[in-house]
DNA sequence: TATCCGTGGTT
DNA sequence: TAACCAAGGAT
């Protein structure tokens, strides 16, 4: 192909994609109008998660949160509890801290600053292209997954989209595509067009309208690019959860501030060594005593409580982009009635135990003065400890995984 | 550069 | 079922 065939490829492409998208848009929420802050929102919202997914978690956290300050100014564990069930809970807490320095250092306006928009936590290449070009109409590049696919296909590019260097030239090649005044437009008719015509798996080629000069179509590769090397399976993580019950009230933990799920709230678990697997096997016996031994051991020396599993409830997986967790859940009560004869019976960390006890005594005494509700206490492994009934689950940011297994073991 | 971060829909 | 992958970013 020569260069002016190649620039003629270009100009077809950029016109034409343009007129489909103003004719053939989805009525989206966030393309209301071109607020910063909605645009913003909706973004980080759409960061690998699907479009039918965010628009309701869209509506609500702009109902909850309609402005900057509103998002700064509010509690953290709100903004949490606004996105559960969302992922990638890290985004939550980047968006209310970037809040929080629109405030500080711009006086609660999102700056027309492709730097300044680029310094917001949790704000990337993609994302501050996208918010540059859509809510200020600037000429900024914003590819994503969608715009790499649809480039790869229509210019016939065969480097692997899965490499970051890959990204960066589609970039250099996507700002040559902007036509002028119209950069919010059309970046989003390039992800537009990826996710209704141009898909991953058997691309619309029929309807697109831009197929004419589509050099991958015409190399007949189209279901063949783009080229992307797999990733890596989630590796398997076998765990035993409890569900401690209490006067009606089951015990849960908060996660840490950092790492997967952080501050989370969960019931409280333990991680079997990789030889455990052969007890989640289907024709295995699901209440196993090593695996009850292993969590009252852990539990006690996480939460200072002394628990006694009984039954078997559930099982239930949860699929992380890394982890593939494999959860086996047992009942359990808590063993107060002769808890020293307990300890001295099952022999050695009695003395953990012990004090372990007096520490949540006391401390929920304390507590229970000073809060009128919900006594709260630290574990010995530093994490927050409570007990929730079904109704305190509202308040509360859980990860789907446990939603799902207090949800069934409540009944609802 | 590779790994860590969720979840749900499709195939 | 299992694999794939979706409007990515931080470290």
């Amino acid at each position: 192909m020569t260069q002016t065939e190649l620039e003629d490829a270009k100009t077809y492409f950029s016109t034409e994609l343009l007129a489909w998208y103003r004719l053939q848009k989805r009525d989206l929420p966030w393309r209301q109008n071109q607020d910063p802050y909605r645009v913003w929102v909706s973004e980080i919202m759409l960061q690998q998660t699907r479009v039918d997914t965010v628009i309701p978690y869209y509506q609500a956290f702009m109902a909850q949160f309609p402005s900057v300050q509103a998002l700064a100014e509010a509690p953290e564990e709100e903004v949490l509890k606004r996105w559960e069930g969302l992922g990638y809970y890290s985004r939550a807490r980047n968006l209310q801290a970037g809040a929080k320095m629109v405030m500080e250092q711009y006086g609660g306006v999102i700056p027309d600053s492709h730097e300044a928009v680029s310094g917001l936590r949790g704000v990337g290449p993609y994302t501050s292209g996208a918010i540059m070009s859509i809510a200020f109409n600037r000429p900024y590049p914003a590819v994503d997954g969608n715009v790499m696919r649809v480039l790869s296909r229509y210019f016939c590019l065969e480097d692997d989209i899965a490499k970051p260097a890959t990204r960066v030239g589609i970039e250099k090649l996507a700002v040559t595509l902007i036509p002028e005044g119209a950069a919010g437009d059309f970046n989003q008719a390039l992800m537009e067009l990826g996710a209704l015509v141009c898909t991953p798996k058997s691309p619309g080629c029929l309807t697109c309208p831009v197929m004419e000069h589509c050099a991958g179509r015409i190399a007949g590769k189209e279901t063949v690019l783009p080229i992307k090397t797999k990733a890596k399976p989630p590796r398997d993580e076998y765990r035993v959860v409890a569900i401690v019950e209490q006067d009606g009230k089951v015990l849960v933990r908060q996660r840490p501030r950092t790492g997967l799920l952080a501050q989370m709230w969960e019931l409280p678990h333990v991680l079997l060594p990789d030889t455990a697997k052969a007890m989640f096997a289907a024709d295995a016996p699901k209440k196993q005593p090593y695996m009850a031994e292993a969590l009252v051991r852990e539990t006690e020396e996480a939460s200072g409580l002394f628990i006694r599993p009984q039954e078997w409830v559930m099982d239930a997986e949860h699929v992380f982009s890394h982890i593939h967790w494999r959860l086996r859940v047992f009942g359990a009560d808590m063993g107060l009635i002769g808890f020293p004869g307990s300890v001295d019976s099952r022999g050695g960390g009695g003395d953990i135990a012990a004090e372990s006890l007096s520490a949540y005594t006391t401390s929920t005494a304390t507590s229970t003065m000073t809060e009128s509700v919900e006594p709260t206490f630290a574990g010995q492994d530093g994490m927050t400890y409570r007990w929730i009934d079904k109704a305190d689950m509202e308040k509360l940011p859980f990860p789907n995984v446990f939603i799902r297994i207090l949800g069934q073991y409540w009944g609802v």
